[in-house]
DNA sequence: ATGTCTTTGTGAACGCGTGCACAAAGATGA
DNA sequence: TCATCTTTGTGCACGCGTTCACAAAGACAT
């Protein structure tokens, strides 16, 4: 442990902004790789480099937590895990449950990462009476209707929902009732919940979507300024046949392979 | 199609912040689900509502686009549909490879929502040669080594890496230098890429740890200053037992299931 | 044609997040 | 003890994004 204990009683609480939250795992990250390669401290330039930041951004991120660094040194790997791993609440045990052990939810089921950072996979949880019982990363999948029960009994207050989009506002609902008060949903749904619960959603059809515009505004460039360009090489790909909504009639009758789909891809 | 075209040319393109560029999809989800239901118009309030996001912002964020709506009835469906699948450049083909097909890459691959707009799984590859030839989701996986050839022939600009984390550095490298300009990054590292090449990544540990952050504030309020909720039973929960990391010595030996985990995982 | 009613589009104010740049703090060596 | 050197912690300014609030635009009825 570094220097002498100067330091402020506690978190200043309410006062670390979120985009200072968001970035904590980061540099947990980086520092834990630091620590298992034994390195004692760190200048916020070399952390910054590592967790692929401004310096200056990871000094006034730290800033919030308290002063925990030494001038003219840096920063002790260790202490600093201890600090950012208790800040996070990830010094404290976090049973969650998963509800829809389709694909993805089979796939992040078997991640062993799960334990590792103080979550614990409580319980697997589907709708599908012929999933349960079988084991997916050795746990045996309970059923939908135990679901509170489950909650209740494990102490769960997060939730993950894996399910096709029409399941998971349901689901969700339910698991709000049962005493859930934070959910990472991978439907692609706008979940809708009361104060005090919170949400967050991963979505990779958005996510391709977002590169798709950012995409097509590279390849549509050194034309002008407005939009028929299409030039260069990776223009010339961009160009391919296919056309979905193309027109706006060509929408209306669809009800391709989504509109129920599992989880974290369709729009 | 409602009002007569007094819009303006094009897309303003540069113009679009890209907070907004990033609702697009979800306005286009609710769009689209209306659409099915043959709605044929929709005011700002509705919308917003069906996507989660205030009125206000949605209209400012469709002031972007030019001015697609008519006062005193609101946006037609239909064309909004079109207009935003036109910005986000879904009217046309995009070919994609995803790399590393293990769990979470297999699951992904699995799903139907990828054709659904405009996303057409090209490849699929991965570095282990037992995978090869095997097929997932009905694509034979190709063989790592082919990469640049596979990149080459598909014109693909769209890269998944679903790969472990000590791998994904290196995958991202050869992709971008094939020719990739846009990737999404399920491996729990940063990747560094050169300017021009966008990089989203996806993350299920770091979304974890942010909700154990509130998780922990709700948890533990009802002594402090601002608000004393937390009524129920949820508050009791959070008092469990364990403790990773609680000590900073103890994270230093450890090597868990971490370190070069596939995918949206871990820290 | 005219008035009323609805809903858009946007000007303006505000607040958050970022990055610069530097003073203060501490380490280190003479 | 004092000077120097490194690196933190932060005051400040700037820009982006959000939200309010309202004038303008158009639909619709009379």
């Amino acid at each position: 442990m570094a220097t002498g204990r100067t330091h402020r009683p506690a978190t200043r609480s309410r006062g670390i902004p979120e985009a200072t939250v968001a970035r904590l795992p980061l540099y947990l990250r980086a520092l834990t790789a630091l620590s298992e390669r034994s390195v004692p401290t760190v200048s916020s330039e070399e952390l910054a480099a590592a967790a692929g930041v401004n310096s200056a951004k990871l000094r006034k991120d730290f800033s919030y937590l308290g002063s925990y660094g030494t001038r003219g040194v840096g920063y002790d790997v260790e202490y600093l895990v201890y600090q950012i791993s208790r800040e996070l609440g990830l010094t404290q045990d976090w049973p969650i449950v998963m509800v829809g052990i389709g694909n993805l939810g089979a796939a992040l089921a078997n991640y062993g990462g799960f334990a590792s950072r103080g979550f614990r996979v409580a319980a697997l949880i589907d709708a599908d009476p012929s999933m349960v019982g079988k084991p997916v990363a050795g746990i045996p999948v309970q059923y939908i209707d135990d679901l509170e029960k489950i909650i209740e009994e494990n102490g769960v207050s997060i939730g993950v929902i894996a399910t096709p989009a029409g399941a998971a506002q349901q689901v969700c609902d339910r698991l709000v009732a049962a005493g859930v008060s934070s959910i990472l949903n991978f439907a692609p749904t706008v979940l809708s919940v009361p104060d005090g619960v919170d949400v967050r959603k991963v979505d990779l059809s958005i996510e391709l979507q977002i590169l798709a515009f950012h995409e097509q505004r590279k390849a549509g460039e050194d034309g002008g300024v407005g939009g028929a360009d299409l030039p260069s090489a990776a223009a010339v790909r961009a160009a391919a046949p296919a056309a979905v909504a193309a027109s706006p009639a060509s929408t209306a009758g669809r009800k391709g392979p989504d509109g129920d789909v599992p989880a974290v891809m369709p729009a």
